[in-house]
DNA sequence: GTAGAAACTGACTGTGAGTCATCTAAAAAA
DNA sequence: TTTTTTAGATGACTCACAGTCAGTTTCTAC
């Protein structure tokens, strides 16, 4: 154990400590209302220090992200490999990401960030890079999941796996946004609660790719639905 | 025409030219990159005077954002109008919010504004309640579609038109904003279409929701696509 | 012990939202 | 016509905060 080593492996703690304030601090506030000098307290540094680890306040944030994005991944991939027809599996993506979204609120509105237009200014683009690699692993995981189904007679096979990964994570995260956001709203002026909307569209959309035989054999079709969150 | 009858349209006129001067301001650099200043400047005012008018900047955001929602419903209403069939004014849903999406990009961009947490700070409570306004009237239209469709038998009657609505719209919603920043990207590294896949995705959708024989009759099954805007 | 490198600091700069004491010109009163 | 009142407009100012950098401290090597 050289010096060099020691040092290195300090600097990437002090690397975490800062991302461990600025998880708790971003956690609290949000992106615009947290300051580099709060982050800097909690961290017991200065402000100047943080620009030694990190490039901007944004790029801090987009780390934290990241932590984000590999949790869910870890969930879907596990989810992934402990269910293997792959109409029930697609399902379970639906499942899991509502369960991250229930324990891991945090982290799903941040995801949001990347989506917003011109907010990125500040990135720099290796940060970007990352994140785009990151989604592209998470993304790599469900379209393979659709070709397996439509090579296993699951799906119906005039459906792109990637089309339908697209549409399936698009709808399920932008109900997903809405529950975040209008979920009282909507039960109170329509008395709809958004939560079921979030599996019935999965499940409609489900029974729109699937083969209507694999449809009837699927397991999820009468399950239990999570009760409202609201 | 009196003395304060003149004056209230002069002041109404003044209102108009803030809000001109904004908009051009806010498409041009987005909502961060604006500055109060630079509006002022444009619309030959002090900054101070922009405050007369309105409370905040995103107060004057919010207000360009209301003049998209209007031509919006606009547009929607007309297409409803024109189109006697539920299942093909459904479907022209969402054409005509392809078509919004291309002609107005910048209105588009800006109604992601609401959705993005944490950036409604400086809103005034009024402000809010006419934005919920506006929505909530453009929802009636598209749930009243439904409504009317399942009582014609064109959907199945086990679906709620509110629910329909919103998966429909949530899921336009979010494969539009993946066009509008990564179509590029998906083109290149997966080779898919997205534009394709919005209106795959609005098919889908509503032979899940249709009864086979309305869908059967439908109009719009065949209809040609537009080609990809990349 | 000392030279030099690496890590850290915090006062400083620049920017931009929002404020407010002051000014101006039009309307009302005299 | 002159004076008073008032609504509307102004822009210098404050305050907050991201990002910088000249200077300081701490650690390593010799």
């Amino acid at each position: 154990m050289g010096i060099p080593e020691r040092k290195e492996r300090e600097k990437e703690q002090r690397r975490e400590e800062i991302l461990n304030a600025a998880q708790k601090v971003f956690f609290e506030k949000g992106l615009q209302s947290s300051t580099m000098d709060e982050i800097a307290e909690l961290a017991e540094l200065s402000k100047g220090t943080l620009y030694l680890y990190y490039g901007s306040k944004e790029d801090l944030y987009l780390t934290v992200m990241l932590r984000g994005f590999d949790l869910l991944h870890g969930m879907i991939a596990e989810a992934e490999k402990e269910t293997p027809s792959p109409g029930d599996a697609m399902w379970m993506m639906g499942r899991v990401y509502f369960e991250f979204f229930e324990k891991h609120r945090n982290f799903f509105r941040m995801f949001h960030f990347l989506q917003y237009p011109g907010l990125h200014k500040q990135v720099s683009p290796e940060m970007m890079e990352s994140c785009n690699g990151q989604t592209q692993k998470t993304w790599k995981l469900v379209i393979d999941i659709f070709t397996r189904g439509i090579e296993q007679g699951v799906f119906r096979r005039d459906i792109n796996p990637v089309e339908a990964a697209v549409i399936l994570w698009s709808s399920a995260n932008s109900i997903l946004l809405r529950i975040d956001n209008e979920c009282d709203r909507w039960k109170k002026t329509l008395n709809i609660d958004l939560v079921q909307v979030y599996f019935r569209s999965n499940a409609l959309f489900l029974q729109a790719v699937m083969t209507p035989e694999a449809y009837a054999r699927a397991s999820f079709v009468r399950e239990e639905l999570p009760a409202s969150i609201s």
